[in-house]
DNA sequence: TATGAATGAGTGTTCATTCAT
DNA sequence: TATGAATGAACACTCATTCAT
């Protein structure tokens, strides 16, 4: 098994090729999304994408890169999310701030959570790439930080089980069908202060 | 799209029968384990089992029974697993309850953790199948009654989130190569009863 | 069972498309007439026709998709020769009208006998299409309205009886080996008159 | 491709055998009239047989034996019908002979209808057993006879003709559910002697 | 540079036939 | 002798990828 090739072909900003590109990984987000991972053809993405399977490989060497890219781009709007939470958390209280970093967390799930659905499975099954690796990194250190900064002890693991749980509750319940955020967030919040003993 | 055959199609208790069987069940758990799910042909279930192709269509009518047997197989565990801890617990005070509940659920991820999540992958992209079904709801019943016995309120979604959270949690731990059980198993206990505002 | 796709899948008129299409169809055709209709796989048609089994697919939804394709073109060849038969008749008095048209079937089973025979055959499994059936009902319209320009009663019935009649007598003859063919028109001739009541 | 074996394996009229050779036959002959060609595998023809595949082998060398087997069956019907016809026809006048003739000929088409068609196809992809050859020359042989014994020149070719012409009636107006078997011998008695010029 | 026709290894599945029990 | 589990070659069909135009 030969490991394939994850990087964009070219990484080409002008006008046409960014268009193409980026039609191109709108229309394998969007077979994801609607008609499951089973229909990601190369030859399907190029028809949604309304372009040619020869153009779809001048941009990417593969089917998994095109994948790989999404990916990328799911992390980099987490950590952007994340950023910006931390951020306007910094000047809040201990509990205002969980509020802040969870629903940023949050929006993960909600904004297309089929596609975050999908492409958190596609990322178990593809060879580890170097800059999603950065970005998970990232992600990891801005929350450790933010817990280093109130006093929580071993940070590390507590980010670790703190990310984890909130993600498995989030997950499942956007994939249960849940309408309320808001309900959602608070019992998040009782989850995550009630594990870091803060709960009174 | 065709629904595929989710039943096994005979199921024979005789010697032979009940060996190719088996052997064809265990080989291709093995794969999902070790070759990943790509993998996961026919052809290579078959030669992992040491038996034809043909015998494998003897006992399943196409390879998605076969995932779904290994699915009910597991489902199966987990609700033996739980029932006997929900027994064992029935004399116990809460917290000590609890801790027997978790240890029966970590089973389920401590045992075969590689099968456990490739099985869990599988099963979002299978039709539901009856007995699944009738399992997976087994299990929400069983939590949701201990719940209800000690006056949990809205005993239905604390089942929800907290099986989400400890899976969730679990799941990131062993899959990041925890060794200590035990640990894991405090920290669940620290969750849930954070969450359920019974840590003091 | 599932109904099979018997509409072809591109119909491009371009070049090289076409003439893949075209090469497909003549393969199969061939292998049916030389071969039989157990060497009639679609491996064997890609390799008579000098195209890989992915071109095939390209163009015809599935095997079947590429006999009906065959069936209609002979559908259309008869519809064509009959049309033209009765076009030519109609000037003509009834004996040689007869003839003309009893020529044109001939043609029928002379221009590839084997060829006839065959897709006669495979007809028969094949679900009906919707232009063959309208096909064959355009020949049996054709006759009909032959016989009754020539106040022969119960034309419907006639129609039927004789079509079969000739069918089986021409049938039989070609696949004998019979090559006078003018004899064969004769006695087919006669067959026709004497059903008719007009041998004298 | 190596000519199949179309013997019978044994030719057994102790008791246990020659029923079991006929419930095999049976089942094949059922088989073909109610589920069709696709469906004729040896498993099936065994199954419906209420006997093991093993059994089967044992007494037929394959499956082509088996069809072979039928088609000499229907073969020998037919003889016997048509020298039982001739025989009772030897002391009719023509007219009413040709009519004894024809109800015998049709009751190979209206026996079990779906059975002969299958067969007669199946007839055609089988090479040609050395029995099959005999008993189809003595239907011709007996017809002859029949047509030399009124007069009938070139009674040879008449025969062929006349055969070929019924059968073709008659299986189109079988296949396309005509249950007035009155009119249908009606009309072949009015298309052989019109063929034959005694129609006055 | 863009196109899309062409490729063919690889997948799931069937079924005639064998042979250990 | 009867059984039916086991075999594996063969089939229909898909899809990532290439390359002539």
């Amino acid at each position: 098994m030969t490991a394939p090739q994850l990087e964009p072909r070219k990484t080409p900003i002008q006008g046409r090729s960014k268009a193409t590109c980026d039609a191109v990984l709108e229309a394998a987000a969007r077979i994801l999304e609607e008609e499951g991972r089973a229909a990601l053809t190369t030859n399907r993405i190029a028809e949604r994408a309304g372009v040619s399977v020869g153009s779809l490989y001048q941009y990417f060497p593969g089917k998994e890169a095109i994948v790989a890219e999404l990916i990328r781009g799911m992390r980099r709007d987490m950590v952007e999310l994340l950023r910006a939470a931390v951020e306007d958390a910094s000047s809040q209280a201990f509990r205002p701030a969980v509020a802040t970093l969870l629903a940023a967390t949050l929006r993960h799930h909600t904004d297309r959570p089929a596609l975050a659905r999908a492409l958190e499975r596609e990322e178990e099954d593809l060879p580890i790439d170097a800059e999603t690796q950065a970005l998970k990194s990232e992600l990891r250190v801005l929350i450790v930080r933010f817990l280093d900064r109130w006093g929580i002890a071993d940070a590390e693991r507590c980010a670790f089980d703190l990310v984890a749980m909130c993600h498995g509750m989030a997950a499942a319940a956007i994939r249960a069908g849940e309408e309320d955020v808001d309900d959602l967030a608070a019992r998040l919040q009782r989850a995550v202060l009630g594990y870091l003993g803060r709960s009174v």
